[in-house]
Formats: C-alpha cells, structure tokens, sequence
DNA sequence: AGGCTACTCAGCCTGGATAA
DNA sequence: TTATCCAGGCTGAGTAGCCT
C-alpha cells in the first residue's frame, strides 16, 4: 500500500503524509524499512513526536499485511526457481514449444532481439535462467529493444510465466497437452475461441484448416492468396498471378513475393499442429512405423471425409511430414510441388509429388542426385533405347554406402521413379531408358528389310514398312531415299533392288552393288 | 542517421503453346 | 522446324514509412 493511499483514508496528518513524501517513503514498506532500521522516524527533517507516534502506529497496524507481502516476495522468488527445475521431461518439451511458438509469432525486430539475448536457445532451462530469475533483468537493457517492443515482448513474457505456473500445477499428459493446445492457440494467433471439436479430437487436419481459415497462419491478404495460389484444396481452379493481384489489389509481382514468403514460412508454421496427438493409424490406417508413407486418394478421401474438408493430396502430405517431422523426411520440392504453375527446372528435376519416407532410410541415399541424373538422361537424345540394373545403379547414390539399405530403399525408389518419370522397371528389375527421338525413314526400310529376310524391290519394301507400320506416314520415294550405303545398305544393280550390309559377310552367295562395283570386283579377282 | 519492411517497377530470362 | 507470344521467374534499383 502507497503512502498516497494512507493520506486519502486519513490515518495520517498533512505534516507526516509531507515527511515521507521528502524523505521518499512513498509505501508502508519503505516505512517498514526505515523503522526497521532506525526504530524511529524522529531523525527525519520536520518530524516530531506526533508525527513519530503516527508513523509508528501505521508501522504496527499494517504490520501483518507487510510481512504477508513479504511472505509472497519470498514464495514467488523460490518456487519459481524450484519450479523450473522440477519440471518433468513432458511439462518442459511443452512449455519448450510453447516458447518456440510465441517467439515466432513476435514482431521480426522483437524476435530477433530476444533470440539474440538468449543465444537462439529457447528451451525454457535458458529463458528461465536469462529472464525470469534474473533480478537484474530489464527488457529496455536488450540489444535493439526499443520503447515499441518493449509491451510486447512484457506481454510475451508475463504469458510464458503464467503458462510455466499454470503446466506446474499438473503432470497428467493428456491434460498438459490440452491445455497447451488451448493456451497456444488462444494466444499464440490471439483467437479469443477454440472449437472444443478441434482440441476433443485432436485432428491435425481440422486444426490446420481452422487456423488457415481464421487467418492465424497469415494475414487475411497473404492467406487468400496462398489458398489461391497454392496447391492446398482437391480440384481448386488455378488462378494467376494477375488474377490473385487483382483481388488483393496488389502488383502481380508483389503476390508473387508474398506467395514466396508464405511457403518458405508454411512448414514452419505447420509445425504448430506436432502439439496435437493425433492417431493417423486408428483413423487413416496410416502406419507411422513403416518406412515410407504413401498418401493416395483413397487415403486422402478417407482423410477428407472425417474431417470435412477438402485437402489436396499434395498438401495432406505436406501436413503429415510437419506432423511426422522427427522421424520422417519429405523427399520432393515443396514450391514444385504445392505452386501447380511454377516451373524453375533450370539444370534439375521438377518433382510432381512429395514422398515420406523414414528419416534414418532418407538419409541413406541421395533422391536428389537420383532424380536429376534420371531426369538429365531424359532430356538428353536417347538415339537408341538402353536399360540397366536398378539396383546397382542406385547404389551410385547412397549417402553413406550402406548396401545393405537397398533392398528397402528399391521399392520406394521405384515408386518414386514411376510417378516423378512415369518409368518402369521390367521383370529383371532392369531400368529403362526408351528412346526419345523420332525413327527416321531409313529405320523402317532397314526393319522391314530384314523380315523380308532378302533383297528386294523398294516397291515391296515400301509395302513391308507400310504392312509393319500402318499408321507411319510415309511415300515409296522417301523410303528409296534413305535407303544409303552408310545406314546399312547396298544397292543391288540397277533394278531398284536393295539388301542390308551385314548380309555380305552373313549370307554365302551375296554380293551387292552396282553393275559397275560388280564388274569390277570380278576383273579384280 | 541508418536499418528494416512492404511494396513497385523495369529489364531480362525460360519453357510451353501455337502459328507459320 | 522455326518464330512468336505468353506466363511466370529472378534480380536489382528505388520509394515511403516506421522504428531504434
């Protein structure tokens, strides 16, 4: 209590309420101290023996609350400390995303500042230990603090303290984590009500589409445009970067940087809903134990379905691999994958899908090498198809050359490899490569030639080609063109007769060429 | 004063689609 | 097969306003 408060009930005279104001003993503990130290206020400067007995009597009559005040004083500062150092594995991993949650969702100077102070070590160990038990601690004191941050951070601050009491209270996991889930969603995004469904549930699916929808990822402009730009709902129209700026009212540049921005921060963002504890087995029989996670549509519907929404298969997978984050690892190019119209293949793969896959497996091989070595052999002229073994060919890209470790990654690899390239393996888990370029003319005539199984006119070569290819559009003339010496053939007189090369050293009774080549290998011998 | 953020603009590049 | 158009990407320069 002020000494102010004391003047306004009138339990002390104008002369003493004057006394403590010039000597600044401005509350009943500062009198509290003086008398403690001086038993008696008669020292002061103007204070007499009334002032001294009325003092001294205020002294007395809020001597219990003093010592009460005190007793907190002693309470707040040593259980706080014993708190902390008390808590259980589960309470401080809550408390620790609590702070990792609110840290990111301050002002970019106020972050920045405050992960400084605490050398980018937000576990609630080092910020108890930096801000909260430390007596000297000023937030003005902090580097690039200015009088803007400091209600913010103060705020931030006194809702961390308040949480860490509030996790203290109780060790029921189940409890704490719903707890957390409502603290962190009410304040982390400043949504003053939670659907008790969402926390009841515990779907990570209905959370990410509750907080997308109530702009608690991103502002209302930069939520719009990454539902509009994004591959985020099944069977969404694709609009343009124009078409988007005019509904922001924005430069199509400007959406195109926001739309950058948002993903480069929407896995962050996304690792919100790992608070959830959600059982993707019992719901969508997705096994979290296996090594790798495929979400088809019929998952997809499933997932959809009990959670009305209306999620694209891209981004459930993105969801999942925020969710799974610790022992899966998404394998894909998430701006590939999740912006339908952006295309940046400059010198490398462009992935269609994601792909989870067990974090320990993922690290065993290199899917990025893998993919765009196979998608440079694409692009390249395949003249002519080539094929070899998977297997061995993989591992030309594992991390660490742990054979062993293919025999799980192939399937997977596979998988990978039929959707991204739409390739498959033959029988002999041979990979092949098909030839890219078109057949040219004189291919047909060097096939059919070879089911004549003779020399022939070009006339019944041309019917040959045509009989072996109906749908090749060609003309006898342009087959007896391309029928040269150096793709393979001999002329055989001047009948218009053509073999193949080969059957000179591979046929007895073969000779080609011209009457005149023929002549003269006669006079030769 | 100087840093940071949000934003715009111009210029240039690329790949895909389509017309010639 | 080649030329052209178009959507979209990247980059650097520059502005305004706010904050420390």
């Amino acid at each position: 209590m002020t000494i102010d408060e004391i003047y306004k009930k009138e339990e002390i005279s104008v002369r003493s309420y004057h006394i403590c104001k010039y000597n600044k003993l401005n509350s009943i503990s500062d009198l509290k101290k003086y008398y403690h130290l001086k038993k008696s206020f008669e020292g002061l400067q103007n204070c007499g023996r009334k002032s001294n007995e009325e003092l001294i009597n205020i002294c007395n009559r809020y001597q219990d609350e003093v010592t009460e005040n005190r007793e907190i004083e002693i309470k707040k500062e040593n259980p706080l400390k014993s708190i902390i150092f008390n808590l259980t594995r589960v309470q401080r991993e809550v408390i620790n995303s609590f702070i990792f949650v609110n840290t990111d969702s301050l002002s970019t100077r106020s972050k920045n500042a405050i992960s400084m102070f605490l050398n980018h070590n937000l576990k609630v160990k080092n910020f108890a230990e930096k801000i909260l038990l430390t007596e000297s601690f000023d937030l003005e004191n902090i580097k690039n603090v200015g009088y803007k941050c400091v209600p913010e951070l103060k705020v931030y601050i006194s809702i961390i303290k308040d949480f860490l009491l509030e996790v203290s209270h109780t060790k029921d996991e189940r409890y704490l984590i719903a707890l957390k889930n409502k603290f962190l969603i009410q304040r982390t995004f400043d949504i003053p009500f939670v659907p008790s469904q969402i926390l009841e549930s515990e779907s990570i699916f209905q959370l990410t589409d509750f907080l997308l929808n109530q702009n608690a990822f991103f502002d209302e402009n930069q939520t719009i445009i990454i539902k509009k730009a994004l591959k985020l709902y099944d069977n969404q129209r694709e609009f343009t970067l124009d078409e988007i700026a005019e509904q922001v009212d924005l430069s199509r540049e400007r959406v195109r940087q926001i739309r950058k921005l948002c993903l480069d921060k929407l896995s962050n963002k996304l690792l919100f809903i790992s608070n959830f504890n959600d059982d993707l087995f019992q719901k969508y029989s997705i096994d979290t134990e296996s090594s790798y996670i495929e979400i088809d549509t019929d998952v997809s519907d499933k997932i959809n379905k009990s959670n009305n929404s209306n999620f694209s298969i891209e981004f459930i997978t993105f969801i999942l691999s925020a969710y799974l984050k610790d022992s899966f690892t998404l394998v894909g190019n998430y701006e590939d994958v999740l912006q339908p119209k952006y295309f940046n293949s400059r010198n490398r793969h462009n992935w269609n899908n994601f792909y989870l896959v067990e974090k320990q497996l993922a690290s065993e091989i290199d899917f990025t090498a893998l993919t765009n070595d196979i998608s440079s052999r694409i692009c390249d002229r395949i003249e002519e198809s080539y094929s070899f073994h998977f297997k061995s060919y993989l591992s030309k890209f594992l991390t660490k050359g742990n054979i062993d470790i293919l025999d799980l990654l192939l399937p997977i690899c596979e998988n990978l490899i039929n959707s991204e390239f739409e390739i498959y393996l033959d029988l002999d888990e041979n990979l092949i490569f098909k030839r890219n370029t078109n057949r040219q003319a004189h291919e047909y005539a060097y096939e059919a030639l070879e089911h004549l199984g003779r020399p022939s006119k070009v006339k019944v070569i041309f019917e040959k080609v045509i009989e072996l290819h109906p749908n090749y559009n060609t003309e006898e003339a342009k087959i007896r063109v391309s029928m040269k010496r150096k793709n393979g053939f001999v002329p055989i007189g001047r009948k218009s007769v053509f073999g193949l090369k080969k059957w000179e050293s591979e046929l007895e009774n073969f000779k080609g060429g011209t009457i005149r080549d023929i002549v003269v290998r006669l006079q030769t011998n």
